[in-house]
DNA sequence: ATAATAAGTTAGCTTCGGCTAACTCTGAAA
DNA sequence: TTTCAGAGTTAGCCGAAGCTAACTTATTAT
């Protein structure tokens, strides 16, 4: 199983929630995303199942390091993409819902060429 | 009806083949895409009922103006974002295949952000 | 004239990832 | 103790956009 663009946004915003809050459930992933319960559930189970994460018996979510490579690098160029964009003069909101977007389509080689010149924007 | 992800790299790739060739059937779009006969018999459906493209009676394929609008849109960014991208230092095949995602995932602010310090890149 | 090829269409399948409705289960409150 | 709320699951629907198989239709070649 190999991970999609969904299966990125959850993870991202598991690791998100796991930064600012003690424990993680599936209702506040789908609080966060805007998602109804029954499609959280069926993304934590194909998760769960393919290994980015674990569920206590509380229905606590963790990542498991694959997811928290996964999210990661997610959150990083999220960061990155909405910095660059701020910095070209785009304002907050659309830099990150653009970032938001474009941090699924764009290859490894693309990011660390951008990553490498951030600063001379 | 509003366009998807996938009609805009339809009518960009019908742009791009109207540039090059004399006419474009959809035997055309469908070996440059690498998709099926069917798949772009349903996407020229949809496009024409869109008012996107026109097809005559040989079967020949015209961009409407809204089409051409969307295609030459689609057509600049990706220009655009390939050109950002190899100047940064990325391969070209690597700059084409990225640039071609995030064309439509990037809203008309941060594309015209981009497009201003293109130069200073 | 017949047969073969090319282009397009139709029917119907698949996967992905949302959704609602309705159920279960657990723990707290009356 | 009974009831109710919150969290999660199950079943099943939907649209988007690929696919194959099999058909039609028109043109070209024998």
């Amino acid at each position: 199983m190999s991970i999609q663009e969904s299966g990125e946004m959850y993870l991202e915003t598991i690791y998100i929630l796991s930064k600012k809050n003690s424990f993680v459930r599936s209702i506040d992933v789908g609080e966060y995303m805007g998602y109804s319960k029954p499609s959280v559930s069926r993304a934590v189970g194909l998760l769960k199942n393919g290994g980015y994460i674990t569920v206590d018996k509380e229905g606590y979510i963790s990542l498991t390091d694959v997811g928290t490579e996964v999210a990661e690098k997610m959150y990083e160029r999220h960061k990155l993409l909405t910095d660059l964009l701020i910095k070209l003069g785009v304002d907050e909101e659309t830099a990150t819902e653009d970032a938001c977007r474009i941090e699924h389509h764009i290859s490894d080689k693309s990011f660390e060429a951008i990553k490498k010149h951030i600063n001379q924007f």
